[in-house]
DNA sequence: AGAATGCTTCGACTACCATCGAACCATGGA
DNA sequence: TCCATGGTTCGATGGTAGTCGAAGCATTCT
């Protein structure tokens, strides 16, 4: 009986399908109101209320009051992550989803995790800035390698104002699709941006999907995969 | 509405507190019988049988049935993983746990995780690895580097018998205290393995402290922090 | 075979919590 | 000042899931 961190009272949190429909719609790293989540839980809004209090109440959720609207988000890139982690065990055990359906598909090959890109593309990407030493990982720290700074002033993310925040610029972040690293972090945060603002993919409201059209995932490619 | 991976299903059998008890205390790796798991959960006999039945339904755990015992196990390291992450941020919203006890202290220091050694003995170990390139990453995939074979069998493990086995030798496993990466796979294994042969440290039962004796300590340090 | 141990199933009880309608506060605009 | 909109609080209701005692299987030991 002994007393670890009360791993029971958050994943009690997580347990409910309400407060699990919200927690899964912020992963895109957005704010939402309480009316929209809501909506995105399937619930009445008195309950969303109550639903958020408890989150907020559990620190995984922050909000911002702008006006007559309050914000919520995740609290973090740790609560995404548990997220995550959670996603990846769900997937094994769950009910052995019959066919996956497009939709499960597009999410397989590219969404947005939190504020950053993930998926089979975002994998495929990291692999390769690590074997061309765009980036390195040593331990589990990450830098930019030697070849990093070039590459990146190239196709036009300033690296040097991405690093002089206090939220580091490379991170690891799991898959729970393919089961391995991606590059989070504010560079991580760029590239996605990046995408974006090309016109490369678009994303379809109300879900994680990042759809890239298809002269968009050739540049994307060209890029980003050499 | 979108529907990923069922994750309140799961988060929920986390989130009830017998439940969750049970988990952690096979986070050590070991299998229990459903009595002992049973008292560690403070629950009667009939409930964890329960408890136990939901936790296979949503296979979490595998059983073992060994004549009239039933031994159960975390259902791999997937599991583990989610239950780190869990801890971590339940570590942060906590409580805020007044001042970290000195059990809290010793976990912090060395623990075990699933079948190998966590915490900060562990990650200062894994940073060695790398630095000598006794192991080497390359992506997410751990691998032994140039100097790891002669280097185990030096001290006598011999990684040939390792790498028969269907299990991944090396796999980099992320820690909830130190927010760092350690050695897991079978090469973790059988290092705690060595330590606990070895009387260099031992475990006071039902915890998951590693609790190095002070000669212990100075011949780990010598043999693996270098 | 008979007894003992380990575990599961059954049934009944209880407590908690998610849910919603309605009323209540707060902010912003007319 | 008064209305409209976004949110929260309150109270009542219902369902669900955790709990245990007693009884039921199964396996092993004598």
């Amino acid at each position: 009986m002994k007393e670890g961190p009360d791993i029971a009272r958050i994943a009690s949190l997580v347990g409910d399908p309400a407060r699990a429909n919200m927690l899964t719609a912020l992963m895109d790293g957005g704010a939402l109101t309480a009316s929209e989540l809501a909506l995105e839980a399937g619930v009445s809004l008195p309950t969303a209320s109550s639903h958020l209090a408890k989150l907020m109440d559990g620190k995984l959720l922050t909000v911002a009051s702008q006006g007559r609207h309050r914000y919520y988000a995740l609290s973090g890139t740790e609560v995404a992550n548990m997220i995550e982690a959670i996603s990846g065990v769900a997937a094994h055990s769950g009910p052995r989803r019959a066919r996956p359906g497009p939709r499960d598909k597009s999410m397989r090959e590219a969404r947005v995790c939190y504020d950053h890109l993930a998926g089979d593309h975002a994998v495929k990407m990291f692999d390769r800035f690590i074997a061309e030493e765009i980036i390195v990982r040593d331990d589990e720290e990450i830098r930019l390698g030697p070849a990093g700074a070039s590459f990146f002033t190239a196709i036009g993310i300033d690296t040097s104002t991405l690093s002089s925040s206090r939220r580091p610029m490379c991170r690891a972040c799991l898959d729970w699709s393919v089961r391995r690293s991606h590059l989070a972090g504010s560079l991580g945060t760029a590239i996605l941006d990046k995408i974006l603002a090309e016109k490369w993919a678009r994303r379809p409201a109300g879900s994680r999907v990042v759809e890239f059209t298809p002269p968009g995932r050739k540049a994307f490619e060209k890029l980003f995969l050499a």
